[in-house]
RNA sequence: GGCGCUAUGGUGCAACGGUUAGCACGCGGCCCUUUCAAGGCCGAAAUACGGGUUCGAUUCCCGUUAGCGCUACCA
């Protein structure tokens, strides 16, 4: 089994073959993350390909979505994007090299699905379950003049294996396997037909000389299709290696009544895409240890296919949260500011003087100061708006939550006059000031912290109260006060 | 229905014949405390079921059950 996985000679070459029938899921979303940090581990390619040959359910639309979802994803290739509606002669020269070489035949049948007659057999009990195995089209039958035919593969009797570096060797029994379309009959005006997923696959695959077919687990029951295909071809089938699929909190497969499907949604909603890519990875692989927290470059140094899982996993929101808060408080600042102020210029909040010098010092400090009650990025621009903007309001809740007392008013007052003759502006300074007027005036000094807090930056929660006013400045704190009181 | 795949707490993973079955999320409690987080400590919670094989099974084999996948001129 090793010896098949040992391809640690720079030749490896894998694929990401999206198709644009909807937008980027997370399950092609962790499988492109597997085929891409496998290829940079191994020193090979990535390609990407679109698998987009059905053009009635195909909305070219999608493309450019799915590509900015692999884009914040950091999941980027080497060759691509090709697409397969532009390689159609490909695919119709291999479906007639099948038919030369006796591996496939025309079929005349009708295209309906479950066609009738020879390619449908009842089940034999419950519903009208159907299915193809073979058709008589294979043995020649005569022609109807002016019929459009398909082609049609000749499955051959027998037995046919496959390794999977993630199931290991699998055998299926041809009988299991009908007589599946190659290349669909002419619709409409078009000279030829296009091709199956099938026969895209597999042409493109050996055309492009993939090495591992990393895709969904979902795809083990076409496999045998395509290694009988290969072979018509003449062509080595390479190793598969299939993950496990994504599933629902209902354990069902997901989709969109689990919520949030589409990768870009959770850009937008403000994860952090290293977060999100240590999620995905840790959802159906494993190095092996009790180590969560990888960051990109460690998943980059451990992944392999031996510790990709074999069983389906249910995609844990609470638990990608929970990745997201640690990368907001584990990463070196520096990593997190660029994400930081991508947010802010999205929401108008940014200023130019944070990005160098002093200014930059400052806002770094801050967003330090307010990561560990970050839950999203956008918690900068909306709960933390005070500290980036004079323009903002006091939330009524807080408000009525801390300035139930009706001293408060006169408090803050004569706090703002206190803290305005501060001489330094410091942690301690603050804290002494506040503290000292807080027992001249018999009040405890939580009251007047509470309240100072709403005053400050509009909001019941907040960092500590002295680290926040060191932060805004004296001024900002004095005036801030003042505004507040006078608005109460 | 047929064929295939899978089966460790609610969830994601460890343990790849011998552990008091480990870690993390979530949940409950306590500590810290200036709000809310974060953090620290503690706790409840699992080998689907039945047969084998073996000195010994979570681990290997068979069956059952359950879930999922494929069974399209969709991918």
């Amino acid at each position: 089994m090793s010896e098949t996985l040992n391809t640690t000679r720079g030749s490896v070459r894998v694929r990401f073959a999206p198709s644009p029938t909807g937008y980027l899921h997370v399950g092609g979303a962790r499988t492109a993350l597997f085929n891409w940090l496998f290829a940079r581990r191994q020193h090979g390619t990535m390609i990407l390909r679109v698998e987009d040959t059905d053009a009635e359910r195909n909305k070219p639309e999608l493309v450019q979505g799915i590509l900015d979802g692999l884009q914040w994803l950091g999941v980027n290739w080497d060759e691509g994007p090709f697409f397969q509606s532009q390689r159609l002669e490909l695919y119709r020269a291999a479906a007639q090299k099948c038919l030369a070489n006796g591996s496939a035949f025309l079929c005349y049948c009708p295209a309906e699905r479950y066609a009738g007659g020879d390619h449908a057999v009842e089940g034999s009990e419950g519903p009208a379950v159907r299915r193809v195995v073979r058709c008589s089209c294979r043995d020649g039958k005569s022609p109807s003049p002016d019929a459009k035919p398909a082609i049609r593969f000749k499955v051959p009797a027998g037995k046919t294996v496959f390794f999977d570096a993630v199931f290991g060797e699998r055998e299926f029994s041809n009988e299991e396997i009908e007589d599946f379309v190659l290349l669909r009959s002419v619709r409409g005006d078009e000279t030829y037909g296009s091709p199956t997923y099938q026969l895209g696959v597999v042409v493109d695959d050996v055309d492009m000389r993939i090495t591992h077919v990393i895709r969904g687990a979902d795809h083990i029951s076409n496999t045998p299709k395509q290694v009988l295909l290969y072979r018509a071809l003449g062509a080595e089938p390479p190793v598969f290696a299939h993950v496990p699929l994504i599933l629902g909190a209902d354990k069902s497969r997901l989709s969109k009544r689990h919520g949030a499907t589409d990768v870009n949604m959770y850009r937008t909603e403000g994860f952090l895409p290293e977060a999100f890519r240590n999620f995905l990875a840790l959802l159906g692989w494993s190095a092996g240890g009790d180590e969560q927290f990888l960051r990109t470059k460690d998943l980059l140094e451990k992944f392999s296919l031996e510790g990709v899982s074999r069983t389906n996993g249910v995609f844990d929101r609470p638990k990608l949260e929970w990745f997201n808060t640690q990368y907001l408080q584990k990463l070196p600042i520096e990593d997190l500011l660029p994400e930081v102020q991508a947010e802010l210029k999205r929401s108008g909040l940014w200023k130019e003087e944070w990005a160098a010098g002093a200014g930059h010092e400052w806002f770094a400090k801050t967003v330090d100061l307010l990561r560990p009650r970050i839950r999203l990025l956008p918690d900068f621009s909306t709960w933390s708006r005070a500290f980036f903007s004079d323009d903002f309001t006091i939330d009524p809740a807080a408000k009525e939550k801390f300035w139930r007392d009706p001293k408060v008013p006169d408090l803050l007052a004569k706090l703002a006059d206190a803290l305005a003759a501060l001489p330094d502006w410091n942690h301690d300074a603050c804290d002494r000031a506040l503290r000292a007027l807080a027992e001249t005036e018999g009040v405890k000094a939580g009251l007047l912290i509470n309240a100072t807090r709403v005053a400050i930056v509009g909001q019941a929660v907040a960092p500590p109260l002295f680290d926040t006013m060191v932060a805004l400045g004296q001024e900002r704190v004095v005036s801030r006060l003042r505004k507040a009181v006078a608005a109460s």
